[in-house]
RNA sequence: GGACGCUUAGCUCAGCUGGGAGAGCAACGGCCUUACAAGCCGUGGGUCGCAGGUUCAAUCCCUGCAGCGUCCACCA
């Protein structure tokens, strides 16, 4: 294998490449007979309906991140990949593209439109596959599940079933939400409402006595077709005389009477209120109470079904009743108000409240138990302040309508007897009434809501409701990555059903990420048409950049406005990797010399023990799902300590054969080292460059590195050779002195430790500041520039550049910041009452803090007096 | 109407149990130093939203206020 690596790096060379190989390896397959302690995540299934969105790309390089981890970490890991048919989505999908065609859902019939269906599943399901591959999820292929499979039809019907039987499933007549546009109802949770400034139509019913009218107050005058009373507050002295009359609709005439219900606000509008039972919750309720008559008025499609407005859309009747109003005297003021409004979450069409015929379940006590789990910690949310809004809506859960009228889904496993009027729920199809024994029975026509699939995803898709080696092996599963806006839909049913059918919660911890914002700050939403393709930035800066970049900014509990900078700049960190490596890749032999501590310098060791500390904070990190850190972790220590200190230290080493073995050993084994701990968020090119620098199969097949070095009589030794370094790199920066130019270095310090430094590091300060010598002296020379540590004070003689004065002022300038500092720590150990209540550590840390100013003035002033010399 | 989150350098944001105010980008100055100009060396820049309180000590904890954002909820 070459060891040469092209001068930049070009992902589109080894990424697809590295990723065809990670398959034909099977790297990626979970083993459930494994001996390994297990580590499993299952994926939240994206919709066959889209491609991968930002939200996705955050969420997958996550999961990678943690199964990536733990493999090296030594788990058996198996991350589950799949797709979810997403009923209603899917469904408007086909049914646009069908339109495109001419063609119509209704037209060509149920099983044609479920065969078309799956036509373009085929066709699109594939294509998200594809990229989460591109990014570069080691997912376990070979498991792939889509919520609509055999095994996972089986499960549904079986937890329908069994909910049943249970009493947990039940059929009634109820307000729904419904969608006139998908014409199916919609549970709760899949109402989106929206402010939206309307108008409050102030109508008059005429009493039907004739003594004058009462005057409502609406936002819906179309639905006064439906009203079956009209509503005040028990109360209310203005209308108490009229409870119990009866008003006259206008143009349909009908009589309704006045009632009296606590549900009206005397203060709201005229303090009289219309009752829709059927086409609102609330006045449903007030229906419920006084008996009144459920008088629907809008059909499924949003058309009028009363009267002379029989047929008209329900905004158009509603203007139309307006106008009649109008025509009849009746209308009263229209005052703008702004209220909320529910939406579809998928077609975005206003929801009509409407009474129909649906399957329901009891989720009272499955929430219990969910609520239990999180509770005693069997479950763990991150970061913690999800648990609450979990708990909350756990708390005020209402029961969940789960029928959908639509064709795309689970269709019910209840048969409607035909004969008898029957209805048998079975887990197998059945053709006979099993109880009237008829034939004509039919299966129900509604299918399930989506969610009541995906709920059972963390165990139907590993062999549910077989007792499967895979469920054995990988259930509970250990994480779950999701974004907040599906804690409800998916991750609290995940948590019902787990704890229902596996006695189990289904992952042991709940990391809720944020949400991947546009510009503007807006949620990125298929239905919004504002997604940005992530395979853009993945195919113009390579997938680990991007990848890296999601990690950054992964910080928990706060929305990510991802900026398109952000990337190129993780892009240049992947090309540093990648010259960092090819540089020790050109100076190595074919193999890298094993490290021999008895040569190693004092920087070797520096270098490790700094690799040491890294990797402690790393896992600490990934343990925490502190992604953030884990980015900067990697960064700071790779380009900062690694490239920018330790390389360039060694360099001479390398170039004049002086005690190269051991630098190239140290520096091989800390790239080696440093590629693994970076696998898990950049997996391509560090797998690339480990093959090349190891000869080795895979990245993926070894271990992740143990932090077993500390050094710290070494680390301190360098760490002031860093210090002296930057000072003079500084006095040079300040002065703009030709970087070519080498100059002598006078500094005075009456430390042993450094004065011994020095000389050691001699060569090394000598090339890395360029300097000719290093004379330890107690005085200044003429015309130096200074600066002081609190270490020493630096002199560099700069004839014709330095302005005596103005280097006066400078140091003055600095001697008067350094003793503010050193005034608030005086004043501080000077504080009895501080001296007798802070802890002794951090007493320890201010004193030396204290001292450590204290030495750099007296370097100060020091170099103050020297300068007077001249 | 409830609940939660955010407010830190010009911009985007870290700062997780109170004791050093930080990163990236941008800006400025200097460098083609034989891995890397997608780079190297250096510099400047913040009353940590406002007002109180607790504490020896507050960006961090508590209260109130302001602005922004999100979720939940039956606002005719």
């Amino acid at each position: 294998m070459s060891k040469e690596l092209a001068p930049r790096v070009n992902p589109k060379d080894y990424e697809s490449a590295v990723y065809q190989f990670w398959l034909d390896k099977r790297l990626f397959h979970g083993d459930e007979n494994s001996k390994k302690p297990a580590f499993s995540i299952v994926i939240p299934p994206p919709n066959i309906t889209g491609s991968l969105h930002m939200g996705h790309a955050l969420n997958n390089t996550i999961q990678d991140i943690l199964i990536r981890f733990y493999k090296l970490k030594g788990y058996e890991t198996m991350w589950l990949p799949g797709t979810d048919h997403a009923g209603i989505a899917t469904q408007n999908v086909v049914e646009k593209r069908l339109a495109a065609q001419g063609k119509s859902r209704l037209k060509m019939g149920r099983d044609a439109f479920i065969e078309e269906v799956w036509k373009w599943k085929k066709e699109s399901g594939g294509a998200i596959i594809n990229q989460l591959k591109a990014l570069g999820s080691a997912c376990d292929w070979e498991r792939e599940r889509f919520t609509m499979d055999e095994g996972l039809a089986g499960a549904v019907r079986k937890e329908f079933v069994t909910l049943y039987n249970e009493g947990l499933i039940y059929r009634a007549n109820y307000m729904v939400n419904w969608c006139v546009h998908c014409r199916t109802a919609l549970s709760d949770l899949e109402v989106e409402f929206e402010d939206k400034q309307d108008f409050l139509y102030n109508m008059r019913y005429p009493l039907s006595d004739g003594s004058g009218a009462l005057e409502i107050a609406t936002t819906r005058p179309e639905t006064y077709l439906g009203d079956a009373a009209v509503a005040v507050h028990p109360e209310d002295k203005r209308y108490a005389h009229l409870i119990g009359k009866t008003v006259t609709l206008p143009v349909i005439n009908r009589e309704i009477p006045v009632i009296a219900d606590k549900y009206v606000e005397r203060e709201f509008g005229t303090g009289c209120l219309k009752v829709t039972p059927a086409h609102d919750p609330n006045d449903f309720e007030i229906g419920k109470r006084h008996n009144l008559q459920e008088i629907s008025c809008v059909d499924e499609s949003g058309l009028i079904t009363v009267g002379e407005f029989k047929g008209l859309d329900r905004f158009t009747a509603r203007m139309r009743i307006i106008n009649c109003f109008k025509e009849l005297g009746l209308m009263g003021a229209e005052e703008p108000l702004t209220h909320s409004v529910g939406h579809c979450y998928r077609c975005r069409n206003v929801v009509e409240p409407m009474i129909s015929l649906q399957w329901f379940v009891r989720v009272k006590p499955l929430a219990d138990a969910a609520i239990k789990a999180v509770k005693d910690g069997r479950t763990k949310i991150v970061p913690k302040m999800w648990e609450n809004s979990y708990l909350e809506w756990m708390f005020n859960i209402r029961d969940w309508c789960i029928s959908r009228q639509i064709w795309w889904g689970h269709r019910i496993p209840a048969w409607h007897c035909k004969s008898c009027g029957n209805t048998t729920v079975s887990d197998t199809d059945i053709f006979v009434c099993p109880d009237c024994k008829s034939a004509n029975i039919e299966q129900e026509t509604d299918v399930l809501d989506t969610w009541f699939s995906s709920a059972l995803w963390p165990f139907s898709t590993m062999g549910w409701p077989e007792k499967t080696p895979l469920l054995e092996k990988f259930y509970p599963t250990n994480a779950l990555v999701t974004a907040f806006d599906i804690l409800f839909f998916w991750v609290a049913r995940m948590m019902m059903m787990g704890l229902k059918f596996m006695g189990e919660t289904p992952f042991r911890h709940a990391y809720i990420h944020a949400l991947i914002r546009d510009q503007h700050g807006q949620k990125m939403s298929k239905t919004k048409g504002n997604v940005i393709d992530p395979l853009i930035m993945i195919d113009k800066y390579g997938a680990d950049a991007f990848r890296f970049t999601l990690t950054a900014l992964a910080a928990q509990g706060r929305d990510i406005r991802l900026s398109e900078e952000r990337i190129e700049g993780s892009r240049n960190f992947v090309n540093k990797i990648w010259n960092a490596s090819r540089f020790l890749l050109m100076n190595m032999e074919e193999t890298v010399p094993q490290i021999n501590e008895s040569e190693l310098k004092d920087e070797d060791k520096w270098i490790l023990t700094k690799l040491s500390a890294m990797l402690i904070n790393l896992e600490k990190a990934i343990e925490g799902y502190e992604f953030n850190t884990v980015a900067s972790e990697l960064y700071h220590f790779f380009w900062m300590l690694f490239c920018d200190w330790y390389v360039e230290l060694i360099k001479d080493r390398i170039f004049k054969d002086d005690g190269k073995d051991a630098a190239i050993a140290t520096a091989g084994y800390v790239l080696e080292q440093s590629l693994v701990a970076m696998h898990p968020t950049m997996p391509f090119v560090t797998e690339h460059i480990w093959q090349r620098l190891t000869g080795k199969e895979s990245i993926m097949k070894t271990s992740f590195p143990e932090a077993k070095w500390e050094f710290s009589t070494e680390t301190k030794v360098i760490d002031s050779t860093i210090d002296l370094i930057s000072l003079i790199r500084n006095i040079r920066g300040e002065y703009n002195v030709n970087p070519g130019q080498i100059l002598p270095v006078y500094l005075t310090t009456d430390d042993d430790d450094i004065i011994k430094m020095t000389g050691e590091k001699l060569s090394i300060i000598r090339r890395m500041a360029k300097v000719s010598d290093i004379i330890v002296t107690d005085a200044a020379p003429d015309d130096a520039a200074s600066q002081a540590s609190a270490l020493y004070a630096v002199y560099i003689p700069l004839s014709g550049l330095v302005n005596a004065e103005a280097e006066l002022a400078k140091l003055k300038k600095e001697l008067a910041v350094l003793e503010k500092d050193y005034n608030i720590y005086s004043g501080k150990l000077n504080n009895e009452r501080y001296l007798a209540k802070a802890a002794p550590e951090i007493i320890a840390k201010d004193r030396a803090k204290a001292s450590g100013i204290e030495k750099q003035m007296e370097k100060v002033r020091e170099a103050i007096g020297n300068l007077g010399k001249y």
